[in-house]
DNA sequence: CAGTGGTCTAGACCACCTG
DNA sequence: AGGTGGTCTAGACCACTGC
């Protein structure tokens, strides 16, 4: 390969950037131009610049140009715990008990926006996910059987609603949300704590491209740490 | 645009994944009977199929082909976002203060560990971060100041520590830890609520090519939920 | 070794956005 | 209105790797 790659230009194009040659919120020249300068066609110049824009260094827009990011926005990727994994790397032994199940409309509270344009009744899951037999987690799901009519014949005595959707259901994109809560009464008994502890609280909509799939709710035994890393 | 574009290619591939047409595991077609099959150029669907590798859809190897994922490995790209933008973006006036500064040898608790190797004392920093002059969050942070020996001339009146270190400090690797407790007393006197009450706390350490940087604890104000997307 | 994906080129047209 | 990035094409060569 005796031209110029596109990861050359990237290279380069980074450590003008963390020298500062180009410095922060700085433009820098067009594609056709830096073309030129690297002597290679601008399609190589514009993939590498599309690469350092999915990475967040720079920032591009039609007619404005090419901007070097003033704060390179973090990003860290963690995976979506599935519990049974999480459960038997810390070397335990998962279970999990469905403590109700049932067709229902759509909730209006907590999750309920993902649900908005659903009229249709939904599958509500509620369960309990143990370590060793002790309480790990309670979740609270709802599941969209329009788009997943399968589900409504699984048997989850063998296999959480969490797993089988993962291996069933490609997922198109998600929301999550992190929060704090106190335990209610009724939340710290499944989790065999005390009402009013600290426990964390993910929750999660997935879509497909048909749409909604499912909403869970999942809280997390008082003391539990959620770790990811990013790179 | 007449011809096919790499996302109508994007779009019908995922589509045949969704509906199971192309089943996990399974090899697909090659770019070029693909192109064929589309119409367009080879480079399209090159462009096509790329995309859906980089989202974990499917997976490529020269000569082998290309394959569905068998359990797209689900990842979450969250955006860790500068408090200041966090509050302005929700239309409030950000400020800060600075309620303790001084150097200190590493501590052994709490993220104790990323510290392990550094004998030299840290910039010790408390801090708690204001919307509308209602307290917002709280965070306790070390910083390495033989790796960036920059910030001990920083004044932190104008711009908080955080802020300071992502636009100064470029960031090779980060790890995450997400809990929640119950406010201690003189946690929850600055953040204006009650002691026992339940808050979100994330935890953050950050390491350069040349060691590690700095580590924070985080704590929000209970009620307080942290949301990011999956796409 | 041969098939598959990875990439480069040169030219072209287009969509978008700022001025 | 015009410049900039976004994308498509057709053809070509290369790099990797399973057989």
């Amino acid at each position: 390969m005796a031209n110029t790659s596109w990861q050359d230009v990237r290279k380069e194009v980074l450590r003008k950037i963390e020298a500062e040659e180009w410095r922060r919120g700085e433009l820098i020249p067009g594609e056709m131009e830096l073309a030129e300068k690297f002597g290679c066609a601008r399609v190589t110049v514009n993939r590498a610049l599309r690469q350092l824009s999915d990475e967040g260094f720079v920032n591009r827009k039609r007619k404005a140009g090419t901007r070097v990011a003033v704060n390179r926005v973090q990003k860290a990727t963690f995976d979506i715990p599935v519990i049974r994994e999480e459960v038997e790397a810390a070397g335990k032994l998962y279970s999990h008990e469905i403590i109700r199940k049932q067709m229902v409309p759509p909730p209006k509270g907590f999750a309920g926006e993902i649900w908005a344009a659903e009229k249709h009744k939904l599958l509500h899951l509620r369960s309990v996910h143990f370590a060793d037999k002790t309480p790990y987690a309670f979740e609270v799901r709802w599941v969209n059987t329009s788009t997943v009519p399968k589900i409504a014949e699984v048997d989850f005595s063998h296999i959480s609603a969490n797993e089988w959707l993962v291996q069933n259901v490609p997922v198109t994109s998600s929301n999550f949300a992190f929060s704090a809560i106190a335990l209610k009464k009724s939340e710290a008994k499944l989790l065999d704590a005390e009402s009013g502890d600290a426990a964390l609280c993910v929750e999660r909509a997935t879509w497909n491209l048909s749409g909604p799939i499912t909403s869970v709710r999942q809280i997390f035994k008082p003391g539990h740490t959620l770790k990811t890393k990013m790179s």
